[in-house]
DNA sequence: TACAATTTTCAGAAATTTCTGAAAGTTCAT
DNA sequence: ATGAACTTTCAGAAATTTCTGAAAATTGTA
């Protein structure tokens, strides 16, 4: 398992940018190695070509396991567990931001409903749960939108990201199509 | 500037998801009671209210005025600088959004340009490469699409982000209409 | 059951990030 | 120019996160 050295430099890079994407830099670098390699590998397979501990690996391939990004296979007359990339890089990157989108705004949707709850116990506190309200509503029509987007199909995805600046045409169109909740 | 518990508790966990949205602890502080706290507040305000020093307080606004998040004031016969939460939430909530685009995309984006660039040398540089314009192909109409999110006025954007699951109806409605690029 | 192959765990080490506070820098009024 | 009010900087301290590697646990086979 030698890195050519454009795999090389893809795999550091997706390890630095992995504390941005919410994982740490190993994690981030198996991730991107599993992704750009066809073939499943196994953790002494990663740990050689990535120059890290056996336990590091074991834990990484935890995390990439909780965030649904990779899958395990057998191979025949081998013991070892191997691990691909799970599904198309479509597939991966809808994981990824499904996710993030749990990660990232259900704990902050769960604490501010918490706390809307309270009655406010005087002026500057109603003033700043007015704010909060507003943080609420926004993270909340956020976290459906990023729902339906994570609901469309490939085909329809591809069309929406595709529209460009026609999308305000669109919805210009559709007034009044939006009877919904 | 004594912090109510509520207001407490949401500085507390801006705090905690700060790492997640990109910034650091004592960063998503400043930016949560900035957010919450209608008034504008001076550096020592806002590190007595946090309990963190002098010098810390200086560092995390340069970062937010990097984020474009906070609008420096001054108040008449005060030479101290005031900071208030750059606009409304939804203007917050935008330049989130862009700043992490620019953050957690373009910098992938332009080293993918550059790999791609390479002319494969062999079958195995081959598979990696059309795996790496996957990622970069995906990766840019993501970008795009960020974008045209961006540009959106408020009421377009809530319209959309509204829409639910009638979103795919429209896509069928607008067939054809996507004349671009 | 015994044991060899493999994976997981986790205490402590190493690396990285964040924070403090004193000193240096800036700005403004006189 | 001076000095008071304020902000920024940055070296080292503190806190946090990540990583290693040896030991424990698990799994499959004979």
């Amino acid at each position: 398992m030698n890195l050519t050295s454009q795999t090389q430099a893809f795999v550091l890079h997706f390890g630095e940018m992995g504390s941005r994407w919410g994982f740490n830099r190993t994690v981030g670098q198996m991730f991107a190695l599993l992704t750009v390699h066809s073939e499943p590998l196994n953790a002494d397979q990663l740990a050689q070509a990535l120059k890290i501990s056996r336990g590091n690996v074991s834990m990484g391939l935890k995390e990439l396991q909780a965030w649904r990004l990779v899958e395990m296979h057998h191979l025949p007359g081998d013991r070892k567990d191997y691990f691909t990339a799970a599904g198309s890089i479509w597939d991966l990157a809808r994981t990824v931001f499904e996710e993030r989108r749990k990660r990232e705004l259900d704990p902050t949707l769960t604490l501010l409903r918490q706390l809307l709850l309270n009655e406010p116990q005087d002026e500057q506190e109603a003033q700043a749960q007015e704010r909060m309200r507003e943080v609420y509503s926004l993270l909340e029509l956020l976290d459906q939108f990023a729902n339906t987007l994570s609901g469309l199909d490939q085909k329809d995805l591809l069309k929406l990201m595709k529209l460009g600046s026609g999308i305000s045409k669109l919805l210009l169109k559709g007034k009044g199509g939006s009877r919904k909740q």
